[in-house]
DNA sequence: TAGATACGAAGTCGGTA
DNA sequence: ACCGACTTCGTAT
């Protein structure tokens, strides 16, 4: 059975196959949990309470730090919680929020997205699921009703127009009749509610989902990575995948095939992996593993009694290791990155919350994310040839980026904070290792960052042996014809803004101007313009050349920004809060916002445009009618500053080099 | 339903000279 | 006018 989608409801489990019709299965699923008493006699009463009002068996626990004795609850959340207060947090709680779609999967050995007995870790994945795409030509942040909609099968595409009613009633028949397995919908998190509610008026159904009913996943705004981020609510239809091509990062990053493999490995829906982030997804993973191994997933609550537990939490915990580069142009240079170091660590180091006191058994997050390593290494390979693996390769890179903050993550299920330090500290060994290795076979160190390091000089093939020899890692050598580090403000090298052209004559550019989300169109453009004229030259005696036409594209910029469109001049830039301590633009974007009716949550994105910067005024990009010329004058030329550093740089070697001779 | 740290740019605010 | 502390955003890995 090839699973398509998963829910469930009431206390039930729903599984759908895919193909024409929707067959699915229910499963009775009732709520349950795991409960350890380290001492079951003093809590006779709690046991017989718990045993009166609910189905209790007597079991064993197998945890990753081995098995204990308990009993299991045919209980919700609710009643878990209230046993750990009845304990005063003594009793240990196992399974209690799992989601149930995939503990039914687990117990039944079932894989979403999958045929029977094909490999998880298989990379050989073909997909073929009859899809349809939908669009909706309105605005979507207007309210007025949907005046044109269109459906594509097969690369045919259907129009449809007239009134909504006749628009909806239309694209229920299409829909019904090619009954796709997937739908692929630009902004469908905010055109499907609005359609829904609207056929729902009009006694009609979108045929959308495949029972016409829908799951809800609401709107929210989270704290993650020190950023306040927003997930738009979503309804999610029955039977059916629908991906949301606009605001599915997955789908943008990885395509459906990365969606499709997500929710092989992580044991969810593709319609919830389309929607979650690659930490949930990784989560997701592991406990999925646990499993379907018989392992208990420990309970963990944010309550305060928790924090009082640990209170050791906050040990010196340090993260990456960076050294500092010399701004300057440089040939002749290589970089050698680590493939998934972290993730890599943790096998190589068999790092786990439980083989801290027991190094000597395998740990469970080794063992798990072992054979996710290799299959990376596989797709990475691969796709090098086949672009078709870029998707898998991308899905893959997300979810073993990310694992690694997810052991640092006070929330992980298999996490743990000693084991996010042994892994730093690893990491920083194999980062100075490497550039003692680099510095002893007589390269120059140029630059490091975490897991990769920048050197000039040297046999390049040997030292990529040793070091993979050495440190037991995977490594890929890059070579560069000429590489730029930047400047600070003050002059010395900037950490994370540098750009270079690699041997295979792409350009690699990283920090600035045109790298940046929040850089307006007409300076980005103008930046990526410049950047393109460098890519084209293979030394920096080329890139001096190019100093003149370079100035001259820039006074051109200059020249015409005046006259630019107010829409060029747009800043993307995300609110944290919707209370502003400070004057700022975005403080401004807030009230402009509220003026203009726009429902704003923290970790939404606007854009603006800049009309007086020493006031902070701002229109919102679509009604700006002006800018601030000299803000935007000013930011220009930043994003040349950057530019033309290089080509300074790089005449400046030459009359350097002819003095020398 | 949930990712971490290192670090900079560009600004505000409020005190001081 | 200049400073230091603090805000707020962003990027890199």
């Amino acid at each position: 059975m090839w699973i398509l989608d998963t829910c469930s409801r009431n206390g039930q489990v729903e599984i759908w196959e895919r193909g024409r019709g929707g067959r699915h299965l229910v499963v009775p699923a009732p709520p349950s949990f795991l409960l350890h008493l380290p001492d079951p006699h003093a809590h006779g009463d709690l046991l017989e309470g718990l045993e009166s009002r609910f189905p209790v068996e007597e079991c064993s626990i197998r945890t990753v730090y081995g098995t204990i004795d308990g009993y299991r609850v045919q209980a919700g959340r609710e009643a878990a919680a209230l046993v750990e207060k009845q304990t005063r947090y003594e009793a240990r709680i196992f399974n209690a929020d799992l989601r149930p779609e995939q503990c039914v999967l687990a117990a039944r050995g079932l894989v979403p997205c999958s045929d029977e007995g094909e490999s998880r870790f298989s990379t050989d994945l073909s997909f073929d699921l009859p899809a349809m795409e939908i669009a909706v030509a309105d605005n979507p942040f207007a309210r007025d009703p949907v005046t044109a909609l269109s459906l594509t099968v097969d690369g045919r595409q259907v129009r449809l127009g007239g009134d909504e009613r006749a628009i909806l009633d239309d694209m229920e028949d299409l829909v019904r009749s090619v009954d796709p397995d997937v739908i692929l919908f630009p902004q469908a998190d905010i055109w499907v509610p609005r359609l829904a509610e609207s056929a729902r008026v009009h006694g009609l159904d979108t045929g959308i989902s495949r029972t016409g009913r829908f799951r809800r996943l609401h709107a929210k705004s989270y704290w993650s990575y020190g950023k306040t981020e927003f997930r738009v609510g979503a309804l999610i239809p029955d039977g059916r995948l629908l991906v949301d091509t606009r605001q599915s990062f997955h789908y943008r990053e990885s395509g459906l095939s990365g969606i499709l493999l997500g929710a092989r490995l992580s044991g969810l829906s593709p319609n919830l992996a389309a929607r979650f982030t690659s930490g949930t997804l990784i989560s997701s993973y592991e406990v999925y593993e646990a499993l379907r191994r018989g392992i208990a997933v420990p309970w963990r609550k944010d309550d305060p009694e928790s924090v009082r537990r640990f209170p050791e939490l906050k040990a010196a915990d340090r993260g990456g290791m960076m050294f500092q580069p010399v701004p300057g142009i440089y040939t002749g240079v290589h970089e050698i990155d680590f493939t998934s170091l972290y993730p890599s660590l943790i096998v190589r180091d068999n790092l786990s919350p439980e083989t801290l006191a027991d190094p000597g058994k395998e740990g469970f997050l080794p063992r798990v994310l072992a054979p996710l390593i290799a299959m990376r290494m596989e797709t990475k390979q691969k796709k090098a040839s086949d672009p078709r693996y870029a998707g898998l390769d991308a899905i893959l890179k997300w979810m073993l980026v990310t694992c690694f903050g997810y052991t640092g993550y006070r929330n992980a299920k298999f996490g743990r904070i000693e084991v996010h330090e042994a892994i730093t500290g690893s990491a920083r060994e194999v980062l100075i290792r490497t550039r003692d290795i680099a510095e002893e076979m007589g390269f120059y160190v140029l630059h490091g960052i975490v897991d990769c390091l920048w050197v000039q000089g040297g046999p390049v093939t040997a030292f990529k042996e040793r070091v993979e020899r050495e440190t037991r890692l995977h490594a890929v050598v890059d070579a560069y014809d000429w590489l730029v580090f930047l400047p600070m403000a003050d002059g010395t090298g900037a950490y994370t803004r540098y750009f270079g052209r690699l041997s295979d004559g792409s350009l690699k550019v990283r920090g600035i101007a045109a790298r940046r989300g929040d850089t307006p169109p007409f300076i980005r453009r103008v930046q990526e313009e410049m950047l393109a004229r460098m890519q084209q030259a293979r030394t920096p005696e080329e890139i001096a050349a190019l100093r003149e036409p370079l100035r001259e594209r820039y006074r051109r910029a200059v020249e015409e920004l005046p006259s630019a469109l107010p829409a060029e001049m747009a800043v993307t830039r995300r609110i944290s809060t919707l209370r502003y301590r400070h004057a700022c633009p975005e403080a401004s974007a807030v009230q402009a916002c509220a003026a203009g009716g726009i429902a704003l949550s923290p970790g939404m994105e606007v854009s603006y445009v800049v009309t007086d910067s020493r006031t902070w005024a701002v229109d919102l990009d679509w009604k700006a009618a002006r800018f601030d010329v000299g803000y935007y004058q000013k930011l220009l030329g930043k994003a040349w500053e950057e530019v033309i550093f290089a080509a300074d740089k790089a005449a400046m070697r030459e009359t350097c080099e002819s003095k020398v001779i």
